[in-house]
DNA sequence: TATTAGCACTACCATCTAATGAGTGCTAAA
DNA sequence: TTTAGCACTCATTAGATGGTAGTGCTAATA
């Protein structure tokens, strides 16, 4: 026996028990699982067990391979195309691949300098450093990307103004302590003159700064419960043109980039899942909820094939992490792309860049 | 001879000439042309003489079909992918067409149901109605389609604002007549109260309420070169933010929807134009170029492959026009697809989207 | 008992061939 | 001037073929 390279062997491939249940591989069939993994990711080719039995570092002949092989077949971590081809990663094998990369992979020196924000230097603000980020995570991951704009709810409030525009119509100007700048126009039924909407916006701004937008709904929608002829007039009419001013509006956006670079991918060029893809980013919705999913959890989410619920992306893995300034989680960022992605360095990009953003962003903040 | 059908048949298929040089074709010519022209749009296939013979109102055999098509072909109007091939338009064929399309074709009644903007009713600004024309342009044409933002410069001011951030850094936000609102950061050397940057932004506003960015740099750099000592404290301090402010800084932007669709057309599935195409739509600066020369006059603009000066998009032809609110020109929106799109049905959407986003944004100006 | 060599088998792939067919150009007849 | 007829070209398609990369199984081996 050769001894030390050659790994514990015990029944098959499943641990001690032998059984297929516990799905607990043991150290040579993980070794086979990953070797296929990342020759798959490599060379989006199936393996077979020549190939492997030389890439692989330890001596084991093509046939055992074939034998562990058609074990992990067995489980649900491999499958043919057809008869006499290779096998190639599942879903499923993609997952454990994903959860024994327990030490995250740092990024290379070379790829960290790449990852800086310029459009700050431009007195560009929280949209225009989303573009960017969004822009170079696609160049640097070759897939789609895409970001969620900081959701207005959980930001704070730094400051209202009320510009009128005609009789009727009220523009209306947030601006968040997050650095986000949004704007939205109110219609009411009595006109006002620009002096008095001046002094509304003094007293919500007066009133509000620094509260979070779901507060001062609520705070709002107290005042309103409250008998309101106890408050002067002015009072009155803050509160109800406050009320339509800092209602939800607009859902939440969204950025995306690198859609195209998809189409490069040796995994996409089949007509079928090619238009599937398209509906999905047409679709923004359903990426939003994914990207808000992320938004609630810390660290990095990893969404591999049928992981995510949104159908039409289920032949793509996602990896989605937050982004943040030094008070809240605004909203998150992340790549779209094929199921076969280099996992290791996808993450590390996604992870570092959302560092990066989150640091550009806090310096940002108005706080 | 068969009288009323058929066409005149004077000396083959140019004028009485008959010298290449004029390209003036005669009527058969042109009947043949535009025929092969609108039965290549609708098949994307080589069109060969039989096929013609039959689709052909007129009563001509395939033979005669063939000297015609072989004069039209020397002329430079159609082109053979191989020997034993059906004709190609070339792009001279295109243009050739596209000039001949006299009476703008209006669009059908059930198209024009779809085009209608609904982000107006939910109190969004110029950005979010702009986002709905280029995405509904998208699905109508299932083409690439871009729209630009408007230009701040020709754009009066309706308002500015400036917001003080930290000691250093304020907020600039400036309304324009057109409905655009736009925020920038500007630095600042010594420090300045809420209520100075007040006065200074009320003083702005008196003075330059209505003018154009355009002319009001105009002004602020004439106050900068009289004598600053004639002024007293305020005004010279508003001088010099404004300054700030009211610089040029973004470049414009562009919004772009749909460029997956183009992967479904026939035209792009070689990797090569694909990858041209990826490139084109990453260097939006100048996509931006080409939406600015459409600004400039008016009407619609069509550019049949090579005639844009885009290298990357030459293999595509684009469809512009610009939208307006009832003072200026704001910027352009169009279409990107493959040569052999369906320009009677392609120009008379453009055109009318563009019409309905200009009535939209109209309604939405501060005028 | 675990591993390996050997072998039969499978299915894909690239290459070749021949047949098909759409389309042309030319020529001579109408 | 138009058209019918014919020879020719060339892409596309369908079979046929040999090669290759892979498998599963079995029996020999360490």
């Amino acid at each position: 026996m050769h001894g030390v390279l050659l790994l514990s062997k015990k029944a098959a491939v499943t641990g001690k028990s032998g059984l297929l249940e516990d799905m607990v591989l043991n150290e040579r069939a993980q070794l086979v699982l990953n070797s296929i993994i990342e020759n798959y990711i490599q060379s989006s080719e199936p393996i077979g067990s020549r190939t492997l039995s030389k890439s692989l570092g330890v001596q084991l002949s093509p046939a055992t391979i074939r034998n562990i092989m058609s074990d992990l077949a067995e489980m649900g971590f491999l499958i043919q195309t057809h008869t006499s081809a290779g096998r190639v990663p599942t879903d499923k094998a993609y997952r454990f691949y994903v959860n024994s990369l327990s030490t995250p992979s740092s990024v290379p020196e070379q790829i960290k300098q790449k990852i800086t924000l310029v459009s700050t230097e431009q007195g560009m603000q929280v949209e225009g450093i989303l573009a960017e980020a969004v822009h170079l995570l696609a160049d640097l991951t070759k897939f789609a990307c895409v970001v969620s704009t900081p959701k207005a709810s959980v930001s704070r409030l730094q400051r209202i103004e009320l510009i009128k525009i005609s009789e009727d119509r009220i523009l209306v100007i947030l601006v968040t302590k997050a650095g986000v700048v949004r704007d939205k126009i109110i219609f009411v039924t009595d006109s006002h003159s620009q002096d008095f909407l001046n002094s509304v916006a003094s007293f919500l701004n007066e009133k509000f700064k620094n509260h979070s937008m779901q507060e001062i709904r609520e705070k709002i929608h107290q005042y309103l419960v409250d008998d309101r002829n106890r408050y002067h007039d002015l009072l009155a009419q803050a509160v109800r043109l406050g009320k339509k001013a800092f209602e939800l509006n607009n859902p939440g956006e969204m950025l995306i980039d690198g859609q195209m670079n998809l189409l490069l991918d040796p995994h996409f060029d089949e007509k079928s899942s090619l238009r599937s893809l398209i509906d999905a980013f047409n679709q923004k919705s359903e990426i939003m909820k994914i990207l808000d999913d992320s938004m609630r959890q810390k660290g990095v989410h990893i969404f591999i094939g049928i992981e995510n619920d949104f159908e039409q992306l289920q032949g793509c893995s996602l990896i989605m992490t937050s982004y943040r300034n030094n008070q809240n989680v605004l909203g998150s960022i992340g790549v779209v792309g094929p199921t076969s992605m280099d996992y290791k360095k996808i993450i590390s990009i996604v992870e570092y860049t959302a560092k990066i953003l989150s640091e550009t962003i806090t310096e940002r903040s108005y706080d």
